[in-house]
DNA sequence: ATTTGACCCTGCATGC
DNA sequence: TGCATGCAGGGTCAAA
């Protein structure tokens, strides 16, 4: 699934086809997803205007004007993509909802493991459970190392699954956490209480560059992710460490470990990680 | 309170 | 070739 690159990459591509543009038609296909597709998503999505697309977190907010304003939550799960598609193309296999536009384009919905869901907005994003409680953006100023290392005294957690708890910071899933840590030179199995300011400073800067270059490249493509416009990332040449287990540190040489933190998957250099 | 584990679901790679 | 097993980008919930 997506992380926080791979779901900027997908708003980047889709906004300007929706922004502005009235939504004609909704054809859902499939409404068991991790939230049950509202019952009167149809309804109120038929004649709604979409006005911007935003994100917060892993979530596309869909900001739309209809006979009342609403918004509407977009979660990709594990395995989700948005893209634009043409009006009339074949549906595939596990292509759940199409949203078709007055300008002869659609978006379309595609999720094998169904892990995503689409949901309205509860209130504001402030009043909405699953928004209120989230960390500051990893880009944003709010997340530094003196976060970090302020959340992190006194708990014993390994330092990759509490850089990836979202009410520390949002948008960092597994393979820019353990990227970040290989960028950081920080082992991820050492506890997050027991890491220097100056440590978690560098952690911050990396998770930053790691984002901001893989934003760059459109994402990672593991399997069959797809941006906006269908094309897959190119991020996954530039992996240090994620999925390389057993394969020389491209930096010292030596074998990377694979570990297991937090029920994930963690690949790092004993080496240059400490 | 923090931390761990199970679970939601399908597809794919691996090994027998 | 077929079958069983384990693992995969996330998030939520219950229990320890």
């Amino acid at each position: 699934m997506p992380e926080l690159p791979e779901v900027e990459t997908t708003r980047r591509g889709i906004a300007p086809h929706l922004e502005g543009r009235e939504i004609t038609e909704v054809i859902v296909r499939q409404t068991r997803l991790r939230v049950p597709v509202p019952a009167d998503l149809v309804d109120r999505l038929v004649g709604a205007r979409v006005l911007e697309i935003r994100r917060r977190a892993k979530y596309l907010l869909f900001s739309l004007e209809g006979a009342e304003a609403m918004t509407l939550l977009w979660h990709l799960g594990m395995s989700g993509s948005l893209r634009i598609a043409r009006i009339g193309e074949l549906p595939k296999k596990h292509d759940h909802i199409d949203l078709v536009l007055d300008n002869g384009a659609m978006l379309r919905y595609h999720d094998p493991r169904r892990f995503g869901f689409v949901d309205w907005l509860a209130g504001s994003v402030e009043q909405d459970r699953r928004l209120a409680r989230l960390g500051p953006e990893p880009l944003s100023a709010a997340f530094d190392g003196q976060r970090l290392y302020s959340l992190s005294r006194g708990r014993r957690l390994a330092v990759k699954p509490f850089l990836m708890d979202n009410a520390v910071v949002v948008g960092v899933g597994n393979i820019y956490a353990a990227e970040a840590l290989f960028l950081a030179g920080i082992d991820p199995r050492r506890a997050a209480g027991r890491i220097s300011a100056e440590r978690y400073d560098r952690l911050a800067a990396a998770a930053k560059e790691v984002l901001v270059a893989a934003i760059t490249q459109g994402g990672t493509t593991l399997r069959d992710f797809v941006g906006g416009t269908g094309e897959p990332g190119y991020f996954k040449q530039r992996l240090n460490v994620y999925g390389r287990h057993h394969q020389p540190c491209r930096r010292c040489g030596v074998e990377l470990r694979l570990v297991t933190l937090g029920q994930r998957a963690s690949v790092f250099c004993a080496c240059c990680q400490t």
